[in-house]
DNA sequence: CTGTTAGCGCATTCAA
DNA sequence: TTGAATGCGCTAACAG
């Protein structure tokens, strides 16, 4: 059973709650040596001349004495920091847990470490956690912004700022991006080759470039398959699963017409999944349904979800690569901005409309494996 | 479309990359204020005698300035930090990252930051992991540890650690856990109450306390039952959910009398789900299966899948809690563990045994929503 | 190649 | 109630 601290008496237990002993200091390390500080300090960080035998011997004494830099006096005296600021939405949204561990993954295996914000989609939280980020002096930041007054701050600030996912108006930085265009044109596309004429679009907000991008996609699709651009079948939501259930409700009350569903996030899909089900429609046999955004539950449902898959680990790992190529490569003028080829992924949610099935025909059996579509070109340099 | 940076020009593009402007120190804002460093520096740390009148003149001019408290100079004179490391396995495992969010939740409000690593279950990530905290100088470390080394370092180092959802051998520190027995017990009983009598448990480790404490609830809901324990019924296996998969798959090859599935995590579960479907069978007429921690597919999928919900944003909360309590209560000297009462959640994955059904039943619809039974005491302070 | 000197920005003595 | 002086632990200059 549990393994319980009582176990082992009260010795260490005790050792919990008082913190007496001082930690050895680089003083220590030189004495431990018999060299002095400034030695010992180029021998371990490697910047200047050490004899060889001498950076052995400082280094065998630093574990032997259990030396640790000491971070706070190494950034404050050379005026530099290994900590990198990550400012996200959510963090349970799986989209956000993916990008933070692409970064925190490629931050870590490049020497960085990582301070992490949740700012609930609040933009007084946002500015609350690029305060905080000043105040330890993280060198860089990676943002996924809600408004642009962070961004700024950091900038002005002397941070080197990535805005992930999105980028906002007013303040100009580096950025990974979506091709969200792309994205949401192929997936539509995936739609209409089916031969849907009738597809709604559920969408939470267009002034982010994320939504914007995904609108224009879609529009796009449509319009060079020469389709009616029906306005109403663009349909606004809040961002939470249960609005857009309740948005998807009244949609299909109001337009029976409607074969194809596209859900412009993960949160999206997940309420207009459960009012599909809710309303006993059978998926794809009465309706066809689309997202954005891969997310496990997408693969476990039966049928799974056809969706667009973002590649969220790569673009953590690129915000991280952009963060790096900023601190240590030459001091680049312009700011860069990535993009990241998102690519469609079939799955058993996506038919022919139902006025062209045969009137008893079952649906394709979904299948626990993915099934990628025009995996193609990954990535895309800048644009 | 994309807000692209090229729309504002060069001019803060230049920003990018250069980073020129000196920081305000306490002195400057001491000089704007008219005052001298010491007395700024009590203005706005509150420690000390400062008129009234003197500190809203400082907070007024460190605003009007853009003064931010450099952390690690503070850090360093002080020698106290509000940093609070966070050593995780998996971010991207939606229990870790909504334990991650609890906590950051939590330290936020507390006014703390915390450093995230993810160690991927690798003990010498952990280890790696650990080192970094100490050389940030974190003030506390909150872990889900996987080897007792990390633990005992930071202890050793006088950091104040809680850990999360398991506690290892050999190391005396605060913690947080799920009562693992009575969680399984409870569900292995709804499970009995049901009919089963072969019922199977899939499990990957039980050496930890969270595996430990699971296979014993199973084991106490059977004995109390009096049902006989047939250990061929525990089927090891690895973490993945592939692994799961085929464990599954033999175990059904070889025991075709089982009639229900407890997955010990949410991975192993998610293979199990993914065995079941691929082997057509029905959930829960030909089996029912339960599974321990709640994700978000496991009330996607249809039916539902019966689980023991761990309550881990709470598990987080009161990680954060802990260690707050740590920090800036008395020195205690106990080490203190805290229990979080978990609760199970009953959907569609559980119906009587097939030998019990009659010949053509149906399974009872699922519902989007969330059936809990026995929500109970939410807590229990200590144990 | 190595040691000495001098702060980084701040909080904390201690006097006033 | 305030200010002057003193390092926290480290690294960047500089001189050897």
């Amino acid at each position: 059973m549990a393994r319980t601290p009582e176990r082992d008496g009260g010795a260490s237990a005790r050792r919990a709650a008082a913190r007496p002993r001082r930690r050895p200091t680089i003083q220590d390390l030189a004495q431990a040596a018999g060299i002095s500080p400034s030695t010992a300090s180029r021998a371990l960080s490697g910047n200047g001349y050490v004899a060889a035998e001498v950076r052995a011997r400082v280094i065998a004494a630093a574990e032997q004495i259990g030396y640790v830099p000491d971070g706070n006096a190494r950034s404050l005296r050379s005026r530099t920091s290994r900590a990198v600021g990550v400012l996200i939405s959510d963090i349970r949204n799986p989209f956000y847990a993916n990008l933070a561990a692409g970064i925190e993954e490629q931050l870590r295996s490049a020497g960085y470490h990582v301070i992490v914000v949740n700012n609930d989609g609040q933009p007084e939280a946002e500015v609350e956690g690029a305060r905080t980020f000043m105040a330890v002096r993280v060198s860089a930041a990676i943002i996924t912004p809600v408004s642009n007054r962070a961004v700024r701050m950091l900038m002005n600030d002397g941070v080197a700022v990535v805005q992930a996912d999105r980028m906002v108006d007013g303040a100009t930085s580096d950025g990974v991006l979506v091709d969200n265009v792309q994205g949401a044109q192929e997936i539509t596309g995936h739609l209409v080759g089916l031969g849907h004429t009738a597809i709604a679009l559920l969408i939470d907000e267009t002034d982010w470039t994320t939504g914007a991008g995904r609108l224009a996609g879609y529009r796009a699709a449509l319009r060079s398959a020469g389709l009616p651009m029906d306005p109403a079948l663009v349909v606004p939501t809040r961002f939470q699963p249960e609005a857009a259930r309740s948005a998807v409700n009244a949609l299909l009350d109001r337009r029976p017409d409607v074969t194809a569903l596209f859900a412009a996030n993960n949160m999206l899909a997940e309420g207009a999944f459960q009012a599909l089900r809710l309303r006993g429609l059978r998926v794809p046999e009465d309706l066809s349904l689309v997202a954005f955004d891969d997310v496990p539950w997408m693969s476990m449902v039966s049928p799974g979800i056809t969706t667009v898959d973002q590649h969220t680990d790569q673009l953590g790992r690129t915000c991280a690569q952009l963060v790096v190529d900023r601190l240590e490569g030459p001091a680049t003028e312009a700011a860069t901005v990535r993009y990241i080829e998102p690519s469609v992924v079939v799955r058993g949610s996506t038919g022919p409309p139902r006025t062209l099935l045969p009137a008893s025909a079952e649906g394709p059996a979904s299948t626990v494996s993915r099934r990628t579509v025009t995996p193609g070109p990954r990535r895309r340099p800048t644009r």
